[in-house]
Formats: C-alpha cells, structure tokens, sequence
DNA sequence: AAACTACACAACCGCAATAAT
DNA sequence: CATTATTGCGGTTGTGTAGTT
C-alpha cells in the first residue's frame, strides 16, 4: 500500500499562481510564519493549493531576498566548480549562493550554463586536435608520464595537511585541465560543514596511519584548508593503501580511466548515442551505483540506467570525492578514496 | 500575420529522509 | 520499535514567450 496522498487531490488548484493566491501566502507567512505545518497552511488561508505547492511558492519565490536571472561570471564558476565535484545537489550548491534557489540553480545549468561549458569545452577539444596532428601529443605524454612520477614521490613524501604540501609544485596530469583552477576550495570545504556533515572524515583512516603522523584535526570533519592553491586531477589514478606496510601509491585505475580527458568526454557526451553511452560507461557507473546501494539499504537497485543522458553525465563527472562524499553521508566512508588527491578540482569558465 | 520552434522558468511528481506518534 | 505524516530534494513536465520561417 502506498502513501496517503497529502491533499485532496480533487480539490486543489494546480499551475501557475495567480497574484491574489501569492498575496494571500505572503501576507499569512509574514505575519504568522508556517507555523511549522505546510500541509494544514493552505486551509488557514484559504487557498486551494496543496501545501507542497505553497512551500515551493514561498522557498522559490515570495520569500525575501530572491534573486532571479542575472547569474554573475562568479556564481557560473562556483555553480560549474560544485557540479563537477559533487554533483546534482542542487541544494547545497544553493546554500554557496545567497538569494539564489535550487530549482533556479537546476533550471539555470540544464538550460544554459552547461551549453556555455559544453561550446567552450569544443573549442578546447579543437585545439586539442590540432597539436595532435602536430605530434604535439607524444610530448604532452612523456611530460605527463614524468609529472606523474614525480606527483607520487612528492605526495608520499610529505602529508597532505602540511603546508608544504599544499605549495608544491603539482603538476597537471591533463594539459587541456590547465585551464581548470581550483577556485573555490574554501567554499566547498565551508558547505561540507555547514550542512551538518559533522564528524565526518574524509580520507581513510589508513591513509591517516600511514603517514605515521596525526593531522592537527580538531575532530573528526576538518577538511584540510587549501585555499588559493591550484590542484591537479589525479582522477586517472587511484591512491591505493598496502595492507602490508601501509605505504600509500597511485596506480592506474581503470575505474577512472578515460577521466582525465573529462572536458573531451563532456563534449562528446551530447553528440554520442545515449545507448551507446551507456554501454561504454558502464565501466564508470562505479561511484554512482556504490552510493545507490548504500542509500538503499543495501539493495541492488540503482538509477544509473534510469537516468537521461544527462543523468548519465553524473556517473562521468562523479569524482571519488562524489563516492567519500556520499559514503560518508552514509556514515560509511570508503576505503580506497583519497578525497584530498582527487577532489576539489574545480572549473573556471572565462 | 500565422505557424512553428526553441528557450526559460515555474511548478509538479515521486521518492527518501526525518519527525512525530 | 513500528507506523504514519511531513518535509526536502532532484528529476521531469508544463506553460508562456521570444525568435524564426
């Protein structure tokens, strides 16, 4: 048996609201506030809305202090910087930008900004193609190859949270990435807390042992601060804990293969069949599926191969940040996850 | 000017989480 | 602890409008 629906659905005025019914809502709740029951509201009033719609009226648009349209080349970027590291939470990407609502946030990128991103991104990949017919790649690989050996040695060498991790020299595992900064580490870093994600770590705590030295974390949440730093991907590559010793390394993942290419992949995502897509991307439903399983209880069921391609999208741009993230939510962090290493990375559209 | 198309935005729906009983 | 009600969220759809043919 299913749930009882939370109005007389007969009897309820559906569409757009007239300026009366916004009137009479805003009047109510200015002087009485919700008193804490959306449900029984609409029958003080006397508005023939279900009480889930006068919600949606007030958080979207009567409230004080909403914004609408006008989105700045600032929130564009920190819109961009959480999608790509968290996903579609609307909500907390929201709470980053005052007087702006999840619902204008969503209709904001499904209509417009991902297009934005999606015809720089083509220009990008053009480029790309040219220095390839220029044997410019061969190049671009040995350096990466070099950088990401030295990436390694560096990284085991010195812990995250010190300072002088933090001002090293990284280096850009994708030449194309070089036009993606981290710009809004801080941001990110504030959100995670703010919306109560307390007492949750999120590196693994045998990445914590191995470095044989506790990090100056004052409980168990604190996100190590790396504000105006630039950060590499290193999502082709997965931090892996030796049972042995201990010892951290980062070897290849096939998990995350092909990631380190993301603005292509991006691009190519609306011009590939959505079929197609979700036969090759089966390989990266990793993340999305893991939480899936986990929200549920345990259950098999996911929404990977119910989603759009869109929604495919978000098994592509689900980092392993996305799969700590959600673990953690879960109070069920992973083991082979290095949020530090892998997310934050952040995209700044010019 | 009418028909059509694309776009932007508002609103709805269903599900999961949470609170209340 | 189990059940039920409510809230919050994200995906999707509906509607109005501007632009194009």
């Amino acid at each position: 048996m299913g749930r009882a629906p939370c109005c007389d659905k007969a009897n309820v005025k559906k569409g757009p609201w007239s300026p009366e019914e916004d009137a009479k809502l805003k009047a109510y709740i200015e002087h009485h506030g919700t008193g804490g029951n959306w449900i029984a509201l609409p029958q003080k009033i006397g508005l023939k809305r279900c009480g889930k719609s006068c919600r949606l009226r007030w958080l979207n648009y009567l409230r004080p202090n909403i914004k609408h349209g006008g989105f700045s080349e600032e929130e564009d970027n920190i819109i961009c910087s959480l999608y790509v590291s968290i996903g579609s939470r609307w909500s907390i990407i929201a709470a980053q930008l005052p007087g702006r609502t999840d619902n204008d946030i969503k209709n904001y990128w499904n209509t417009r900004l991902k297009k934005k991103l999606l015809g720089k991104q083509r220009k990008e990949q053009q480029i790309q193609a040219r220095r390839v017919s220029n044997n410019q790649q061969k190049q671009d690989v040995k350096r990466e190859n070099e950088n990401l050996i030295a990436a390694s040695e560096v990284i085991n060498q010195v812990p995250y949270w010190s300072a002088e991790y933090s001002s090293l020299p990284l280096p850009v595992t994708d030449v194309s990435f070089q036009h993606y900064s981290l710009n809004n580490q801080t941001s990110l870093r504030n959100l995670m807390v703010n919306n109560k994600l307390e007492g949750i770590r999120f590196s693994n705590d045998h990445h914590h042992h191995q470095q044989q030295q506790q990090p100056p974390y004052t409980n168990a949440c604190e996100i190590p601060s790396l504000s105006n730093q630039v950060f590499p991907t290193m999502v082709n590559h997965v931090a892996v804990v030796s049972d042995e010793n201990n010892s951290v390394t980062y070897q290849p993942s096939n998990i995350f293969q092909g990631f380190e290419n993301f603005p292509s992949d991006f691009c190519e995502l609306v011009c590939v069949n959505s079929q197609q897509m979700d036969r090759s991307m089966e390989g990266f439903n990793y993340g999305k599926e893991s939480v899936d399983v986990m929200s549920n209880g345990g259950s098999t069921n996911t929404t990977s191969t119910e989603s759009t391609s869109w929604g495919d999208m978000n098994s592509l741009v689900y980092s392993p940040l996305v799969s700590d993230y959600e673990g953690c939510r879960q109070g069920n962090p992973r083991d082979v996850v290095v949020f530090e290493e892998c997310n934050y990375f952040g995209m700044q559209m010019q």
